[in-house]
DNA sequence: CCCCGATAGATTGTTAACAATCTACAGACC
DNA sequence: GGTCTGTAGATTGTTAACAATCTATCGGGG
């Protein structure tokens, strides 16, 4: 249902987020408009529009007259709160809707599952984090949580600016498959212990 | 030490947002850039800028090739978990930085408190708002929660769009007059516990 | 009577040119 | 030597024109 990004803002957008959160660019570092133009073969406008996008999502720093920079990973003191906002979020919005998951809702659970090893087993950093981003996205608006999306995006960010790089692709594959068992399981302690497991 | 917004884009969006939360237009109404451009008098790109800017605040809506339209406001189940959050945040901040105040950030604290002041004697709702947020802003940053700020302002944007309008001014004005004061008088937890009555 | 396709108008998406601002560097002045 | 000023280049901010997309309406066909 979900369809693919069909402006180009949207792909340009993406295609930086996935550069910068596999470390593609030192934190720091100014980006600019013209040379991202260039590369991807389009006019300074959209790439304008991606860069305020990201920086209000608060991966991109901006400053007037001066674009944007890599934003800085998060203070490792407050990197604890910011995974216990997303857990809450996740937790209190799946507790009350994952019992009225539709057959159809439980489909596309598994599409992204999938999506997500395929992700892992081609061992692309990038790709992996899209993925796990995606299906916790699916099953946050499969329950009714919608209105959390933009500031649950917003943790999600931070984190991977701080983690940037998960190692072990088999256990995140892994971890999603045995939320996914458990939905389906319809054991509803179960769901929410493996999220918790898996969010930190 | 916080400019004006200087750009034309700065400008726009704030006066939009300020707008919209003020309760100038029904949740649902589709905004179109070519009215507010000619309203402002400047062309559609800096009012482009701020609509992208504001949907991903969380207060309006975005669809491709449609535009945006006011937000609806967060489902009431949601408002207590949003609340929650903002308050975490809140108090998770000034716990850790409250302590290590300069002089010079207390006389910022009092001057934002004045604006506000002025703001609820003229009884003007959105600049009620603004001065509200730009308190708490003011001590979150000065506590070293910057890493905070966007998540920070999409929630209270959703509180915004869910109360839409504080009717007892005075008493707006006289709880933040109280954290301030715990603060000046250096007690810990009389600013956590007037932080919590505040943000609700 | 209802449904489907064509058409016209309105609205957003993109582009390229122009304006404003910032940065770096060189030379004058103290 | 150090500081200030001004100039040139680079970069972002803004604008207006053009292209693509959507919405509403009107006929024709079943």
């Amino acid at each position: 249902m979900t369809l693919l990004p069909r402006t180009i803002r949207d792909q340009v957008t993406e295609q930086i987020r996935d550069e910068v959160v596999a470390g593609a660019f030192p934190p720091g570092q100014p980006l600019r408009e013209v040379e991202f133009a260039r590369r991807f073969g389009v006019s300074r406008g959209p790439v304008r529009d991606a860069f305020l996008q990201l920086a209000k999502e608060g991966i991109l720093a901006y400053q007037a007259n001066r674009g944007v920079t890599v934003r800085q990973p998060p203070k490792p003191e407050n990197r604890e709160l910011i995974v216990s906002l997303r857990r809450q979020i996740e937790c209190f919005v799946v507790e009350r809707g994952v019992g009225s998951l539709q057959r159809d809702g439980l489909a596309r659970l598994v599409e992204r599952l999938e999506n997500l090893r395929v992700a892992c087993e081609s061992a692309d950093a990038a790709a992996v984090a899209r993925r796990d981003i995606e299906f916790h996205e699916t099953l946050l608006v499969l329950c009714g949580g919608e209105d959390f999306v933009p500031v649950w995006k917003w943790l999600c960010s931070q984190m991977l600016l701080a983690y940037s790089r998960l190692d072990d692709y088999e256990q995140v594959y892994q971890e999603h498959a045995a939320i996914l068992e458990a939905i389906r399981a319809g054991k509803k302690t179960a769901v929410l212990a493996s999220l918790e497991a898996n969010v930190q």
